[in-house]
DNA sequence: TGACAATATAACTACATAAGAATATAGTTG
DNA sequence: CAACTATATTCTTATGTAGTTATATTGTCA
């Protein structure tokens, strides 16, 4: 593992990134993302992939599409979401990782 | 750019990841990780460095700690804390990616 | 136009938590 | 032990927001 480079980001820089992370700090927007992962989807679709209620899968999206996370398109009287920044992806698999070992190390603890 | 690989997950994991990002997503915590950039420092240190109250501080310390992100070492009298899991400076450097690259799209829309 | 379907919005409730203030705990030094 | 310093904890207030329910909006089709 290479050191990062230098991290000399201002105070307001870190209150934009961090609204990014509130974003996708919710477990029913993060299954939503994963819904969108094989192509755009409806949100009748959507709302049945993820279970939870119409309305409030409308409002997740609405958060997610301001967030420029996903991108709208409306075919006659269906609206469809897909994924518009294909980095949420690699958030959570850089954060699987680190939490796969902190509980491995957890683990390793109790094997003695 | 290459494509993720599939991404597997069941909503347990999807819990455990948005808390994760729930950590990060306050930035006075990131503040705190960015000042402990360049190595250990006591609670002191870091109070003055982020410009906020001790307690709160401390409280923040707890939760970065308890979420496995920060290593405590008392000495004597002072406690000095440190960075004990550097994939959060991989995050930020995502998420700030993405949103350079937001607001670099969204300008460009002034430019005509 | 009227009935229907898909999506969005509004009002509300319940819960989580950040920040501040006061105090407690622990370690040091005289 | 007493005085002091550094850190942690407790309690409170204020704010944000997820989820629910009811309703509004928008589009389609007869």
């Amino acid at each position: 593992m290479s050191k990062q480079k230098k991290w000399e980001m201002s105070p307001e820089a870190l209150n934009l990134v961090a609204e990014r992370f509130k974003i996708l700090a919710e477990p029913l927007r993060l299954r939503i993302l994963q819904a969108l992962e094989d192509g755009e989807r409806s949100v009748t679709e959507i709302t049945a992939v993820v279970e939870s209620t119409q309305p409030n899968v409308s409002k997740h999206l609405k958060t997610l599409q301001d967030a420029g996370l996903l991108a709208r398109r409306q075919e006659g009287n269906t609206v469809f979401y897909a994924i518009a920044d294909e980095s949420v992806f690699a958030l959570c698999d850089v954060v699987c990782a680190s939490l796969k070992a902190r509980l491995a190390t957890q683990s390793a603890i109790f094997k003695g």
